[in-house]
DNA sequence: CAAGGTCCTGACTGGCCGTTCAATCGGCCA
DNA sequence: TGGCCGATTGAACGGCCAGTCAGGACCTTG
């Protein structure tokens, strides 16, 4: 592990220098199947094979565009969370009250997958927190991305308060924490079909709490 | 279900234990080791080799105990839930006051490691949840237990409510659900180490959560 | 064209690890 | 005493799979 220059925030060609623009499409092939398989049959069982199988091409491929299979399921899992952010940021830039950027938000989180796309598909955040817990650069990765969700939430509230929608002497950051907790552990729940937490009932107390503490009756 | 209740007995290493009963205590070993094991490295990189090390013998008994690896770390993962649970029970038969109950559950929670005990081992409930995201047995196993969880939490707020702590007609399944919820979100981030929702700011929303909900000012 | 670069492959290998197996050890009982 | 049985082991087998390698096809560009 040379130490290679690790500082860049963008995400978007970190390892290999693939400059290319079939090397980079290939990368995101490789990329997307990763996600695809980690998704469905769980990081541990993904195989070089696999992913390789899936995109159409030969194992060595895959080797020799992410030099360790390590990498490049890091990646995948890297990719497909940040591009769970994007999304809801575009999501949200469409919606203009608060009312509605909240329940935009809920019913993204408990969206089995939204059409296909790979984000936001269960599986992969079980993997994402697992090696979260032992790799630190996923770790570092994964907080990132979630101090940008709850700087997320406090945004939208932030401009609920200016637009009075919200009274003004709400603690946002404490409601973002809050908030962005409970719908992890709701999602956790539904996810794994609990038969009490159901999809329905866990987007009702979400969106419940969420109008109480904001004030929106 | 059907397996007949193992009653409480090794905390941690019998120290006096020579020799009492060779059968059930090895399988005892095993599973801690086992526990262990995934608490550390993870049940991915958990082998058979390394249960039969840290127990002192050769892998081959271990398979001669639990025909399979797989059956041995999942009986691991139900085993050391199970014991999470059931010293919640203790604890809390302890305890009279809802509040006392109340900040125990907490405590409980977000307790790194008991003292050296497996139970609340972070990395297990990823792996848990991981597994039980595919395996249906461990998902039957997990819904089982959790719902033990929250019947336990409304438990003890219905005794407040008798006891006039709680005003009567609070939802209780519904604050179950919540609290439970919540406590599990908070406890992802306090597990990753994130530097905004620290053990201290998770322990004093979740606390406050619940005393603003259940009205114990 | 030759040279050199990128992309790509099939064939191989080396190690890891779950699992099997034949054999031993030590009680227990008739 | 001898035979049965559970516990235990060392050794070996065999599958699986990440990663290597030597080369080949296909593009540039001088």
């Amino acid at each position: 592990m040379a130490e290679a220059t690790e500082q860049a925030d963008q995400i978007t060609e970190p390892a290999t220098e693939s400059a290319t623009e079939q090397g980079d499409s290939r990368r995101a092939q490789m990329l997307e199947a990763a996600a695809e398989l980690i998704a469905e049959r769980g990081l541990a069982r993904t195989r070089i094979a696999d992913v390789a199988a899936r995109v159409g091409i030969s194992p060595a491929l895959v080797v020799y565009y992410f030099q360790t299979k390590e990498a490049l399921l890091i990646a995948a899992l890297r990719e497909s969370e940040t591009g769970f952010y994007a999304s809801a940021e575009d999501l949200l830039r469409a919606r203009r009250s608060l009312r509605d950027r909240v329940e935009t938000l809920v019913e993204l989180t408990f969206t089995e997958e939204s059409k296909g796309e790979v984000q936001g598909q269960w599986g992969l955040w079980f993997d994402l927190w697992n090696e979260a817990f032992r790799h630190p650069e996923v770790a570092a990765d994964r907080r990132a991305l979630d101090e940008q969700w709850r700087g997320l939430i406090a945004r939208i509230v932030r401009a609920g308060i200016e637009d009075g929608e919200v009274p003004a002497d709400l603690d946002v950051e404490t409601f973002a924490m809050t908030w962005a907790a409970l719908l992890d552990g709701l999602s956790v729940q539904v996810a794994l079909h609990d038969p009490v937490v159901t999809r329905a009932r866990a987007e009702a107390i979400a969106l419940d709490f969420a109008r109480r503490e904001l004030g929106l009756a």
